[in-house]
RNA sequence: GGCGAGGUAGCUCAACUGGUUAGAGCGGCGGUCUCAUAAUCCGCAGGUCGGCGGUUCGAGUCCGCCCCUCGCCA
């Protein structure tokens, strides 16, 4: 049989698992678990993907080492992963010794194989900070429409796109200085070269959902592949690429190659002599699936083959490709309270409720998937608990109570052919990544036999009929069996609830290939029923969202209480002495992230040039980002009295112009003034 | 701008290569049962199938033009 290797993404390890994450992993997860199901040999990879500038900045502003600041972030990864049940049989981080080791056979095979070529390119360098920026750390204004303060890539306001070195009054993000241009050696992917291949590849049959495939064809592959530089100079955390000086892989030539290094140290953990390359070699008897969302096809579907074709390892023999998610009908976001990380949502409710929502809402093609508050509850209700546990719950609490918890050898004919031959549609609908066809199958014959249990009335049999209402109830038994095993990919605690109450072992997709009624035999022994799984009830629902009320979202919240903003200034003079009282400080902002439950609050750490940095809480989030604001120097009032703004105490405020709903600019300081600087 | 996906009942979506009165789930409304987690079951709801034009005996389903939404453009 031929093994399977599963793959989910790899997180960035900067910052936490959010509902937006769990698709994939949820998704990935049922099809792990089903091919368990089936009897498959298959192994679930996955890793945090820690290398970056990114990551290196983040540390640096919070004062630890990068390697410090990935290591605590898988540790919380790892924990939110297992509590919503995803299986893995091993995660790993790609800053790990095999995974270099990979990284740089890789480099040297397609060195070897005329892949790579070194040339110089033109960068913007930044003399203040000592590095190179990269063009999300490069602000500016967007040389085809003129609008200001735009990455170094994209404008926001028209979309153009453009290099760094193209932006018209380019600084350097970090420090606000103006960038230099300078030229720097590169290693470069010659991706043109693997154009039929990849278009081959592409074409292969399941490779690719049609949509992803076409949607490839018609793009990149059919425009043309550029070269793919795959070096960054330093400061940069992750692999320094063997005889150069100062020089990195980037991020993405080693984060998918963590596929196959974290199966190594699987292959490690587990003893024996087994590499990688019992999955990777080109000529390995497996299959390999990634899972992927769409934003990050380009890296899974042209840079990955290529790469593993140059280097003589195994191609993807499929990749998922799922959509994003939004939450009551639009973007996440922490503004809105939309941004729910994995956390929270275990703070609330049971993982199966998302489970089985999002498994409801799947299909094979990459479509974005709403995850509207009501929705979530009625279709959660109304399928899970509803039809199917309540089915559970109400044949088992009779056979229980009035039948002494012990089941008959006979079934009801027809219902217990119609459930056995629901088993094979579900199957394939799982193979097929059809999840929502799999559930609406479960539940349809959750209604059948719902009606079954209705027409047949064993609630009066029990006292006319007794071995009649036992043999119609020991059929819903046998139902819920399959709908235990059904399920089990999907929401694999409600399954085991369910067999627990029926006091039988689990029974799998390959047990189900020969299975025949009776599933539970003549006179077995029912356990203690009890609800399967409770109702979603709105109050704890709405709770996710925290900071405005879920639905309807349109109700606009009234203005109640007074912001933070400046007190307007008092009738009259202010005599020297009222300004010499106010002392002005020049501030470096280090930190900067949104307050949960306010959508015009910014909490900062902001550099004086004291012992420790200042947490200020600024009202300007309704006009600036995080991003916006974070390193920029600016003017603070430090001798302004404490005050508690929702639970942060605020030390400090800083001077901007205009207002927060029709646009903020921030007062700033030249790059070259130290933070601490008094201003007069 | 280029490419891709999509616009079907209040909501989420079906409808294979064109063919009888366009379907289902949820919500809503009415009824039913009472074993069960106020669950089940039954019935009802009448949507210009984005717009216009065309091909055809016949189009949501093919062709052309237009409008709108979303994604990608390294």
């Amino acid at each position: 049989m031929t093994k399977t290797l599963v793959t989910s993404a790899l997180p960035y390890a900067n910052g936490s698992i959010h509902l937006g994450h769990l698709v994939e992993y949820i998704q990935t997860d049922i099809y792990v678990r089903f091919l368990r199901s089936c009897g498959e040999e298959v192994i679930y990879i996955c890793a945090d993907d820690t290398h970056g500038t990114p990551i290196e900045i983040k540390a640096q502003q919070m004062g630890i080492s990068p390697e410090r600041l990935v290591e605590d972030i898988g540790a919380e990864h790892r924990k939110d992963f297992a509590d919503f049940g995803v299986s893995f049989d091993h995660y790993d981080s790609t800053n790990s010794p095999e995974n270099r080791e990979y990284a740089v056979m890789i480099f040297e095979r397609l060195k070897a194989g005329g892949y790579v070529e070194k040339r110089p390119l033109e960068l913007t360098y930044c003399e203040k900070d000592k590095r190179f920026l990269p063009d999300r750390f490069v602000r500016g204004t967007c040389p085809k429409c003129g609008a200001g303060d735009q990455y170094g890539d994209v404008c926001e306001k028209c979309g153009a796109t453009y290099a760094p070195t193209e932006l018209v009054d380019p600084r350097c993000a970090i420090c606000g200085s103006a960038p230099l241009r300078r030229d720097s050696d590169h290693y470069f992917f010659k991706l043109g070269e693997f154009t039929e291949f990849l278009k081959e590849w592409a074409a292969g049959e399941g490779t690719l959902d049609p949509a992803v495939r076409k949607n490839l064809l018609g793009g990149w592959l059919g425009t043309g592949l550029a070269d793919w530089c795959i070096s960054r100079d330093g400061p940069y955390f992750g692999f320094e690429i063997p005889g150069e000086q100062n020089k990195y892989f980037y991020v993405w030539l080693d984060a998918p190659i963590g596929y196959i290094s974290s199966t190594e140290r699987y292959l490690k953990a587990k003893g024996g002599s087994q590499t990688a390359l019992a999955y990777w070699d080109e000529r390995a008897e497996a299959r390999i699936v990634h899972f992927i969302g769409k934003d990050i096809l380009n890296f899974h579907a042209l840079f990955w083959p290529a790469v593993l074709k140059g280097a003589g390892l195994k191609r993807p023999d499929k990749i998922a490709v799922h959509g994003m998610l939004t939450v009551n009908g639009e973007k996440m976001s922490k503004a809105r309270g939309t941004f729910i990380n994995a956390r929270q949502y275990l703070e609330l409710l049971d993982p199966s409720y998302l489970r089985y929502f999002y498994a409801a809402n799947l299909g094979p093609s990459p479509e974005d998937l709403d995850l509207s508050l009501s929705e979530f509850r009625l279709k959660v209700n109304a399928e899970l608990v509803n039809n199917l546990g309540n089915l559970c719950n109400r044949a088992l609490s009779i056979l229980a109570t009035k039948l002494g918890g012990k089941l008959s050898g006979e079934r009801d004919q027809a219902l217990i052919d119609d459930a056995l031959a629901t088993v094979p549609v579900v199957r394939a609908a799982f193979a097929k990544l059809e999840y929502r066809n799999a559930l609406r199958a479960v539940v349809e014959l959750g209604e059948r036999a719902n009606k079954f249990v209705q027409d047949s009335k064993p609630w009066e049999k029990v006292a006319s009929a007794p071995e009649q209402a036992r043999r119609d109830l020991s059929t819903i038994a046998d139902v819920a069996y399959l709908v235990a095993a059904m399920l089990a990919p999907v929401v694999p605690k409600v399954s085991e609830e369910i067999c627990a109450q029926l006091a039988a072992k689990p029974l799998t997709f390959k047990d189900l290939e020969t299975a025949r009624a009776p599933l539970l035999p003549d006179g077995h022994a029912l356990g203690t029923p009890r609800p399967i799984i409770g109702r979603l009830e709105e109050k704890v629902v709405s709770g996710l969202i925290v900071s405005t009320p879920a639905e309807p979202p349109a109700k606009k919240k009234e203005p109640k209480k007074p912001e933070p903003k400046p007190e307007p200034a008092p009738a009259g003079v202010a005599s020297y002495e009222d300004f010499a009282k106010v002392e002005l400080r020049v501030g470096k902002i280090l930190t900067a992230e949104r307050v949960p439950k306010s959508d015009k609050l910014l909490k900062l750490s902001v550099e004086l040039g004291e012992a420790q940095p200042r947490t200020i809480a600024a009202g300007i989030a309704e006009a600036l980002s995080p991003e916006q604001v974070m390193g920029k120097r600016v003017v603070v009032v430090a001798n302004l009295a404490k005050r508690t703004i929702r639970g942060i105490e605020s030390n400090g405020m800083l001077l901007a112009a205009g207002e927060p709903a029709t646009g903020l600019t921030l007062v700033e300081v030249p790059g070259e003034v130290p933070p601490g600087t008094r201003i007069k």
